[in-house]
DNA sequence: TTCATTTTTTTCATTATTGGATAGTGCCAC
DNA sequence: GTGGCACTATCCAATAATGAAAAAAATGAA
């Protein structure tokens, strides 16, 4: 004699150990054997098991307690109340569908790319190669965060970054694409002068041009602060725009990438000083797998190779 | 070291085991993560763990192949992918929630019942109810059966019967309404004709009326041909409203339930030929639970039950 | 009736999922 | 920089879901 249950039903499986309630993916379980009247037919199109639909269906039965189907040799007929649910699961199917399709248009090479990096590579390097980005990729909006001070790849102020400093912590991911060789520049009237005063690497009585205090940890602020041996800068910025003005205007000395200094008609003062950059591109390891992310940094990746003698000097 | 895949990501839980695709459930879990930032409070709604969580997001993001969260210390962040299918999910979650609200509609009591049994119960114990009925279940729509011969409750031709024989086989409930009393009757004119010329059991040159062929197995009709003992009968008929009028004009003597014989001013032969037949009520098993079924089940219940006297005879 | 067929249901071994504990990580305040 | 704090990631034992196969049930036909 088997266990029966109130209604003179065997217990069944899923009567033993108590179901959770109900699950969405019970509706679409649904769905199927609705549509196809019997198990078999819609565990071939839901690639199951005949059994498993079984207790699916019955485990929503007992949590909506409503029966759902009438069970026959000649499969599963839908009851009145389980035919006023089709409509309704049918809207459930078709939000699915419309999220699948959601899937792919936000899988398209398109929206917003925040990059940040210095203003000097922004200006010199990326934005004149960007007409060419875009005709590529018409749908992706870059947008560039050159406020290197405060942007924090942590906090979401964008989405990759270039830069010379390798970030210790943080879950990112680093690829280095160059170096960005640096030199000591000034102008050609300050180097004449200078020339006819004592050797190239006597620099005592030199005037430089460096970083101003909040920016005293880059490597060139801090290669300038060992030469002056504790003498005043003739002029401390905060941007290297101004630094390379003022070196223009034969104020004195700076420490300048090779590509810069050149293009805005310096003179170098010695030939190489060691504070050669590795330029490294920093992702949201989050984000790689981002397609239009991906686009952004192939791209740079294939900037910096093109312009690799340019940017090592 | 960690094992690494191709992005330098540490490989997962989930890459371990190839995971199957995209489960409607994962929506739910995407909704929860991305409203409440982080999956500790998420896993606080759902109540589910955060582990869960956390590998659910993963699988979704494989299926998808799209990166849908930024993970930071701070908690899960949406990407550009991710809030752009928020609308969709949002969209799936309200299909949800009018399924659910769907099944208390549908577990109204409303809907059609289909309710298969004799012609006789129908006209003389049923319809005179039905009014009381309908004042009590306005929604539901009472739908009568009455062609006995083909109905076949596993072929839905009917949701409940009431019928005089116990149904072997099926996936169906039975209940035990009461009894139908049986007794054998003629019209007035024959009975007195017939008590002048021999005793009340001796059936010898009586004239019967009883069952066509079809109907041969009823228990009515084999009590019949047991005593006509190879003689014809008076007259055979599929319908027991037939045989009612044949009685009441005098052709012959008649199997007939005695609450109806008596209402049709018939007059009994016999007192008790042992015929009585119990009332059964059967339900399709899996409708037992139905609202509307249980419904129309009780009301016959009661309705038998107050009519005992008048239907056992 | 009995048989053959089809379909559900049950059983059981296997596999996947789950959650708590543990370990690891980065951020923030001091 | 150092410790506190909050969060995520991982590991593993317990739980739940699954599928193949056997059993059961019912239909339709001989």
């Amino acid at each position: 004699m088997k266990k029966m249950n109130e209604f003179g039903k065997p217990i069944s499986d899923y009567e033993k150990h108590m179901p959770r309630g109900w699950v969405w993916d019970d509706t679409r379980t649904f769905l199927a054997v609705a549509r196809h009247g019997t198990l078999s037919s819609a565990a071939a199109e839901l690639n199951l098991g005949i059994a498993t639909l079984s207790r699916r269906i019955e485990r929503l039965e007992n949590a909506l307690k409503l029966p759902l189907f009438v069970r026959q040799q000649s499969g599963y007929q839908l009851t009145e109340e389980g035919a006023g649910l089709i409509e309704k699961a049918e809207a459930l199917e078709a939000a699915a569908a419309a999220f699948t399709r959601g899937v792919s248009s936000a899988a398209q090479l398109s929206g917003r790319v925040r990059l940040a990096t210095a203003e000097n590579l922004a200006t010199a390097l990326i934005l004149p190669a960007l007409p060419q980005f875009y005709a590529q990729y018409p749908g992706i909006t870059l947008e560039l965060v050159t406020d290197i001070t405060t942007v924090n790849l942590h906090r979401r102020d964008a989405d990759l970054a270039l830069r010379m400093v390798k970030p210790e912590r943080g879950n990112v991911t680093l690829r280095r694409l160059g170096t960005l060789g640096f030199g000591l520049y000034a102008s050609p009237g300050y180097v004449a002068q200078r020339e006819s005063l004592h050797d190239a690497g006597d620099f005592d009585t030199d005037a430089f041009i460096t970083w101003g205090e909040t920016q005293a940890h880059l490597p060139a602020a801090q290669w300038v602060e060992r030469v002056l041996r504790g003498r005043a800068p003739a002029l401390t910025t905060t941007s290297m725009a101004t630094q390379l003005a003022a070196a223009k205007a034969g104020l004195g000395i700076a420490v300048l990438p090779h590509f810069l200094a050149r293009e805005a008609g310096l003179v170098g003062v010695v030939a190489d000083i060691g504070l050669d950059q590795p330029i490294y591109l920093v992702i949201q390891t989050d984000l790689t797998q981002s397609a239009r992310i991906r686009a952004v940094a192939d791209f740079l990746a294939a900037l910096v190779a093109s312009n690799r003698e340019r940017l090592s000097g």
